[in-house]
DNA sequence: TGGTCTAGCCTGTATATACAACTTGCCGGG
DNA sequence: CCCGGCAAGTTGTATATACAGGCTAGACCA
């Protein structure tokens, strides 16, 4: 007699499931480990497990004393390696904005269908908008949204909460995908980024998926001489080097 | 008194530190749960708490009835997101090559000194090669490495093995940086790349660490119209969406 | 009323034990 | 000589138990 699944999976599954459902959102009380030894009918090491691995990939967080509550998906995004640039502005101690230029209801077309993995006339919302930093322009969202996970897109205030903090919102990210480019921008690209006339613009393309479907598919344009992606890594359980170390090399001008 | 550390803390940074310092071998064998309740006087649960995060971490494998083994360096790097790009090459089923066009050895100086955080006159060794994909140049690598960590450098025939591949070979990997930019290439990578007259750059500059200092300091310059980056992330234990989802997007021209 | 302190819940860790399933090598029977 | 099968070692999982330490609400005392 197989068992499909150990019961830790088991365990994990359901409450990534209840998570995923939007029974549980963040900030919630996941039931502790003595409340799944009763209900579940299994050991406390085992609920241990479950609930500690859900910690560690970032679904949950504990803490001693208090009990285990579903991560903000803030903090998850992270994993995703997906930024927001708001907050990737603020870090930095500048001062973001954001203007609206277009936020239309649309019937998907040839290649937003096929990348949002819809039929052909689906309705979709359609948001263009430029992020400034300091004033100074750096970001040309073009994005497309699947119209029925967000519903009231069309009401929302995109120059007040960024698409992407409403998007994680409304729909939790269990998939992402991006590909980079470096490309010459089309005149209205250039204009809207202030861009100079030789300049090549960073083009991050990115669909993010929710409950197994996608979500929405945005391309962001970004001026080449304002803009580059950063990445740190350090295996867990490292001692990693100082932060002296790592700052130096943003100042060097290639 | 004060546990500094519990007791699989304990054991993983000890197994850790065996492999960072050369010991253990990608392939070797680390001691079973049973050798480590012996030798380490702790009970199986622990000694299994401790390998079962080491093999999450990409540290080690597990295979049950067999024990529990180093990885391989090549298995590690995916979790580093650093690729090694005859392999990514050769898994788009395409054949790659690499030319070298320069392999000397030299005295650090100026923002080379610093990002490598030696002192200047230190001695490094400079690599300059071009990699073709399908005979097409895709990428330019203009590379420094800390001479004391790779003495026979200048030997090595880096046109059968990647200067990455080496590396990742006589230094474990324990940290990485990236920074990804879009520019115009001067005339000299426009030609090593074959790139038309307008067609920007998509630079990424790359530095790695080993046993807490950094080993070497890449620059990688690609055609924009031949080369994009691309990243796929699925939370553990999510089911992954179809793969048919996921080329889709990838024949779309912007 | 206001401050203190404790009981009760929570997570974090550690141990001893048990059984299942997998792998390998060895031994013995044909 | 070959092959089947068993024994020993390994990982994977599950349970019961124990103690330490963090947090909070409510009881209790001044």
């Amino acid at each position: 007699m197989r068992h499909n699944k150990p019961r830790y999976r088991q365990l994990k599954d359901l409450i990534i499931g209840r998570i995923s459902s939007g029974e549980l959102k963040p900030g919630d009380r996941v039931p502790s480990e003595n409340e799944l030894v009763e209900t579940m009918s299994v050991s406390r090491m085992t609920a241990n497990r479950a609930l500690r691995e859900l910690n560690d990939e970032g679904y949950v967080e504990r803490v001693a004393g208090r009990g285990t509550f579903v991560s903000d998906f803030r903090s998850r995004s992270h994993l995703l390696e997906v930024h927001n640039i708001a907050d990737e502005i603020a870090q930095r101690g500048h001062t973001h904005a954001g203007r609206v230029l277009k936020q239309s209801r649309q019937r998907a077309r040839g290649e937003i269908a096929r990348a949002l993995n819809v039929q052909q006339g689906t309705e979709v919302f359609h948001l263009l908008l430029v992020h400034t930093e300091n004033e100074m322009p750096v970001q040309l969202e073009d994005r497309h949204v699947v119209a029925s996970f967000a519903p009231r897109c069309i009401d929302q205030d995109f120059e007040s909460v960024t698409p992407s903090a409403y998007l994680t919102g409304v729909a939790p990210l269990q998939e992402a995908e991006q590909i980079v480019r470096a490309s010459m921008p089309n005149a209205a690209v250039r204009q809207h980024l202030h861009m100079a006339a030789n300049e090549p613009s960073l083009v991050v393309i990115r669909r993010t998926w929710s409950r197994g479907r996608p979500v929405t598919f945005a391309r962001l344009h970004h001026p080449g001489s304002r803009y580059e992606l950063t990445g740190h890594y350090t295996p867990p359980g490292t001692p990693r080097s100082t932060s002296a170390d790592v700052v130096q090399l943003e100042a060097l001008t290639q």
